[in-house]
DNA sequence: CATGAATGAGGATTCATTCAT
DNA sequence: TATGAATGAATCCTCATTCAT
């Protein structure tokens, strides 16, 4: 079990370096030898967790994207009111894009990029189940326009990552108050005008 | 006068192919022997327009920005109504990114990646200024909520950068009744409920 | 140990094999391509022992003059009388320039070209302390002309790097008699005229 | 005849060109676009002057070699004694080398580099007949030593060299004294000693 | 005669990956 | 499991040279 353990502190520590590296200097610009040295690890160690650099940049992404959804709904409860149920979660995501923004940056970059496979893509996006379940409940209510899904998205939750963007850049910073706004135009982009 | 217009073209046909490559294959990946390649030209021939590969970027993506803005503004004329003038311009937009994919493609990647200057990015900023002023009327005549600029383009323009990249991918195709629902619900986000 | 040795090897394979390719076709003229194929290396591994082409020229102009003046004073003892221990110390240099000429051209290669850093240069030079200090004691008795150690070298010492180059060329060659000559040409213009 | 004028001028100013860049950078490090810049004149026009960057390079030798002995035996007599002659023809060589820096540092660099075609460094020699004819007749009237002229030259004319480089190079700086010294140190390793 | 634009060939250097230990 | 050394294949970029004007 030490050894077991070892290799997972290992595992985490290449992707970490991963993550650093990649939002610092981007995918080009981010050699595998700089993620080993970062990782404390020698190069030809990568290729005992991963099958290449490609696999390791798929697996961070999911990694990351796994973390994300888990974050998203650790507190949410699908007995909520759809009204509440949507802020508890909004509000999650955006503590998660605003604070952890290491992680939501590399997601970004993933996101816009065609440095991940098709595949992996996929894989990240299963997660987000419990808010679709949500909008779908929301429609049915009447509370949520009868739009697609990847519309609402749009519309109330990627607005976060060009937020969390422009705040890493240091072009604008996020108050209390910001933040309600956003809320307040998220709900209001995509809640049924009564 | 012939020259002239030939060393034009040749600087465009670099320009284009970049584009073209770094969609298709990101940054990394597209090296300047195949952007030389698919714009019929010797590899040398880059450095006679382009200081290195990361000038040819950074001037691809100025150009590209400064191709979106104006087209945003083409037939906005100041004098419209706040709302008329939104709608207007709202439209060219999204026309611009669903339309010139391949365009509005390359601006997503670079706006996420640090893969070009900071001093380059500043430069696109530049032009967006209409829009600017628009809200600001908008505010004023207390039709647009009081909000952050940053906070108004992430709820009303950003969300269409995400829409192009969904539709590009494949994953989803927008229609005109999509484009109609954007359109209202980013009008939503940003417009003071009465 | 066998790693190390190994290690070793490498190194000084690539030394030697620059010293070759630069003697018979310059320093222009010697890509790092040519240098690593003689050493039975790829180009790659050249940059594990050292930094950049410059580098390895740098470091091997001060392996061959320490080379040099190791050779010069191996079989000199400072006790000898300063008459003896010049015959003795330019000898040895006249051996090395004549035999080593491999060695003994590179360093005329380099002394006389802008392609070696000052550093290296300034490194290069410190070993020849034995011989200033012979000079020193030779003026102080009477026996060496009291002139700037860099005219005795230019005078005693330097000739010899003209008479192997033309050597090398095969536009001359030194025997016994010539090398007597020659140190009697080289004592007279230092020594005391009595 | 303004025409062939002004080529002339322009093959001048390109030999000049190379030796500038090539005393300040090497041979390597001066591609043939530095020296049309420096000359102010397009790459295409050397190509006009000289067949190729080699050839460039020899013409200019051969016309540094031409001026230098031009120089040296500009105001010799040979009706003049031995002594007086070889004093007057060293010490112009002396001038020459030590003010004229710029011509003598290339020809330092060219003759101990392969950087000039054997062809052309045997034209380059040519011009030192006087000094050999002067040397034949010292010998015969048993002033001179009876040795080849290539130790003569190496004692007492290629010092000259070794001082204008390292004056070149800032680390000794030679006054009249010094040149008195080394004219008597020149003068000692080749006379006969009575 | 003169040129600026164009280029193919080649050069230094890097990098993902492997392998002997 | 872990590694440092090694590498072939690329990559960016330069350069001597040419050619249309």
């Amino acid at each position: 079990m030490a050894k077991l353990q070892k290799s997972i502190d290992k595992r985490n520590a290449l992707v970490k370096a991963t993550i650093e590296l990649v939002n610092n200097n981007g995918f080009h610009a981010t050699p595998m030898s700089k993620i080993a040295k970062m990782a404390n690890v020698s190069p030809a160690t990568i290729y005992l967790y991963f099958e290449n650099k490609q696999d390791l940049v798929n697996q961070t992404y999911i990694d990351v994207k796994a973390e994300y959804t888990k974050y998203a709904f650790a507190t949410y409860d699908p007995k909520m009111s759809v009204e509440a149920g949507f802020e508890l979660i909004w509000k999650r995501i955006a503590d998660f894009k605003l604070k952890e923004c290491e992680n939501a940056m590399f997601l970004a970059q993933c996101d816009n990029t065609p440095m991940i496979d098709d595949q992996s893509r996929q894989q990240g996006i299963m997660h987000l189940q419990p808010l679709l379940d949500l909008w779908a409940r929301g429609k049915k209510e009447g509370i949520i326009k009868p739009m697609s899904d990847y519309l609402l998205y749009a519309y109330s939750i990627n607005p976060l990552s060009f937020l969390m963007i422009i705040q890493k850049r240091g072009d604008f910073q996020l108050d209390e108050r910001h933040l309600e706004e956003a809320y307040q135009s998220a709900w209001s982009s995509i809640k049924v005008c009564q």
